[in-house]
RNA sequence: GGCCCCAUCGUCUAGCGGCCCAGGACGCCGCCCUUUCAAGGCGGUAGCGCGGGUUCGAAUCCCGUUGGGGCUACCA
């Protein structure tokens, strides 16, 4: 998101690529969510998987052939070299220099091995890794969101580029492509912020083999987002899992909307805003270097500002959507349903905080008549034996009624109810209100029976009126 | 353990030396409106972690400390 507002208000490019060398995780189906996400969402780029671009393809596993090569010159050139340590030997002696309060990186074993030591390797049957020589001297760079940022040489040992069964990783690849395509703005996690180092000495070692500028690109690193008990939330965290909000019955405009608030502010008390809006004002100086955590309660409110400010229309075809997911609606959505509901939504469009609520305020209105029920401890409450003077004078009074519209509703019922039977009006609709909805909490009573119409209305106030008198 | 990052209400934040005995939003609590629930209106609750400096003056700058987080893979 970020760095689609910042490319979209520099009017640079935003570039999509995907990162996935690690076979034994990334999946064809992991992708198209990837990409299925961000479409939902909105945020759209200039190049990339879908759309193309010149200096593609932009998924990693279609580069391999680029990033041995890559990996050929680089040992060439001495700026990485075969490394033969397996990897028990490693961890034993990591555990070994943690246990003696040193440094536990790479201990630069097959740093200098000579041409007799490698054969004697080979032949015992080990395959090589391939390991990048940093230089001795300490890296930093003036981090987009934080300022000077810098590490000492011997806290950055040397690293794998290429597994020994040649897959290259994260380590290699992301500089390699960051440098073919020309990127210019990184924008990515905190927690890559101790990697940065070791990657600015690679691209320096890439441009002394003529690849890229050899001039990193410049990196911002973003506060992360913390979710359950002050943990960073992970990208397999349910709650970072965008489906389900998506299932919920969140908008893209509000989830959108309360992620940049996570890390970034508009200024001037602004909350609520298009990620248009979002691009328009967009600077790097107002994006916050302290982790947020993630509240639902505030990502559901903001939601719901959004949920207010749709047309209506819109939002009537985003709650069918929805209504046909839950089963609630045919699929395709019945001429006469869909006019109800396009009616309907003015009455709950204030009162839904996520498209997913709109099931239980206006599901009675879709309900067949042996399909409808009632909530049981409402039905308790507000339907017991001295409802039934109430529900009778209810049937009566919306039986002899000739115009079946909500102003006139309203008037034969206080008619009937308040003024008829004396009853304080939170009294009297009460119970007439479960007998029509179903619950304590609807829409606006005489609205609802007017869309729900005579004969259902009719019906359900008899079969209440049954339950009453019987209890 | 080592290294790095971070630090204002419960949460997200505004604040970039005097406009701040700290503003907004979410949440929470009252009241109003009201056929329920919302929405809306009004009001309230609550915060600069601590200790040293610098300065006429510090939430804002510096140092230390404490606390939180991350990294420390032949994952990304």
């Amino acid at each position: 998101l970020f760095n689609w507002a910042y490319a979209r208000h520099t009017g640079g490019t935003f570039v999509f690529r995907i990162e996935d060398t690690d076979s034994a995780r990334d999946t064809e189906e992991s992708y198209e969510q990837l990409v299925a996400a961000l479409r939902w969402l909105g945020l759209d780029w200039d190049e990339g998987p879908g759309v193309g671009g010149e200096v593609g393809p932009y998924r990693q596993s279609q580069r391999l052939g680029i990033y041995d090569d890559v990996a050929q010159r680089l040992l060439a050139a001495g700026r990485a070299y075969r490394c033969y340590c397996t990897p028990e030997e490693l961890e034993e002696r990591r555990e070994l220099a943690r246990r003696e309060g040193r440094t536990p990186g790479y201990d630069g074993h097959c740093r200098a091995l000579e041409q007799e030591q490698r054969e004697a390797f080979e032949a015992a049957g080990r395959r090589p890794a391939l390991r990048f020589r940093m230089p001795d001297t300490g890296l930093g760079w003036d981090d987009l969101v934080r300022g000077p940022v810098s590490f000492a040489a011997e806290h950055v040992p040397d690293y794998v580029l290429v597994r020994a069964n040649g897959e290259p990783l994260y380590t290699l690849v992301n500089p390699v492509d960051d440098a073919l395509m020309a990127i210019t703005h990184v924008l990515r996690g905190e927690d890559l912020l101790s990697s940065t180092p070791r990657q600015i000495a690679l691209y320096d070692a890439l441009g002394e083999i003529g690849i890229g500028t050899g001039t990193a690109p410049r990196f911002g690193h973003l506060p992360y987002v913390m979710g359950e008990g002050n943990r960073k939330l992970s990208k397999r965290d349910p709650q970072s899992s965008l489906n389900l909000y998506r299932e919920e019955g969140f908008l893209p405009e509000g989830l959108l909307n309360y992620l940049a608030l996570l890390g970034w502010s508009m200024g001037e008390d602004r909350e609520f805003f298009s990620k248009e809006q979002m691009a328009a004002a967009f600077s790097l100086d107002r994006v916050s270097a302290n982790p947020a955590r993630f509240d639902l309660k505030k990502c559901t409110a903001i939601n719901a500002d959004w949920v207010r400010a749709l047309p209506a229309d819109v939002l009537a075809q985003r709650v069918a959507e929805v209504l046909v997911a839950r089963g609630v609606l045919a699929e395709p959505v019945p001429a006469d349903d869909a006019r109800v509901l396009r009616a309907a939504i003015p009455l709950v469009q204030e009162r839904m905080e996520t498209l997913g609520q709109a099931v239980g305020m206006v599901g009675f209105l879709f309900a067949d008549e042996d399909a409808f029920t009632i909530d049981a401890a409402d039905a308790a409450r507000m339907l017991a034996a001295d409802s039934v003077p109430v529900l009778t004078a209810a049937r009566d009074a919306l039986a002899a009624l000739v115009a079946f519209e909500a102003p006139d509703i309203e008037a034969v019922l206080r008619a009937a109810l308040v003024e008829g039977l004396g009853l304080k009006p939170k009294v009297a609709f009460g119970s007439l209100r479960v007998a029509v909805t179903g619950r304590r909490v609807s829409p606006p009573l005489f609205e609802s029976i007017a869309l729900l119409g005579r004969d259902r209305t009719l019906a359900r106030v008899e079969a209440a009126l049954a339950r009453a008198a019987a209890a």
